[in-house]
DNA sequence: TGACTATATACTTTTATGGTGATATACACA
DNA sequence: TGTGTATATCACCATAAAAGTATATAGTCA
């Protein structure tokens, strides 16, 4: 199967995924997550939000696949469904500073190529 | 450093890149470019898209450091910076495919809990 | 230098997304 | 069954992002 081929549908699915990512608050709350399951109202106090927006994202990230959801006692526990998120991270970061430090780089000028531009 | 610690500025910067990747379109131009540089008129023609909307979409891909640009006669041709990129949608079409298949399997009724809902 | 071509930008409209306050639901426990 | 608590949903507003049209720029080549 050639990736060329991928088709709309699956770049949807792909790209609805990566949004899903591309929200500092869901990422907070990933990241809240990842010492273990908490409870909405323990992750509404650790990032400082309000209730209905928590609870928002967490549906979304639910909806996803990234996160569990369980009851427990009166509370409902979340927790990370799919530690793939994390590898991503990494990866994305990882990527990140590499390219900061090429850019320090440039900006320093390496002696070679100075005033190439 | 703890990833808890991981500062806002830097969850924004990593939001940002995904949320880059988050649009089916830049996935599209991302793909086609997988097989090597092309020039913008290329690219317009094999999406079938407008000039100005994908210059636009160009244009945030470099900004995001994921695509090149240098010139070439009378044309710009674009091409992949940081091949990061397919790692990135080949662990999450994994990831969602191995999704898709937990659902199935659900839909398909294991028979030990079947009709636990 | 002037005309032509390829690409970029500006501007406008539309659509998607996030935040917030009010309210509904769902469950535990008396 | 009634009450209280935790969570989810609704409805609205504000903002951001994408598409599309028109126009500007930049570079090539005669």
């Amino acid at each position: 199967m050639n990736r060329v081929d991928m088709s709309d549908k699956m770049l949807d699915l792909v790209a609805r995924r990566f949004r899903m990512l591309g929200e500092p608050y869901r990422l907070r709350l990933l990241q809240e997550l990842e010492s273990g399951e908490k409870t909405v109202g323990d992750l509404v106090a650790a990032v400082d939000g309000n209730q209905p927006n928590v609870s928002k994202h967490l549906q979304i990230l639910h909806d996803g696949g990234l996160v569990s959801r369980r009851r427990s006692g009166t509370s409902i526990l979340y927790g990370i469904a799919d530690p793939m998120v994390f590898k991503l991270c990494d990866l994305v970061c990882r990527s990140a500073a590499k390219r900061s430090q090429r850019e320090f780089e440039e900006l320093a000028g390496v002696s070679a190529t100075k005033g190439k531009r």
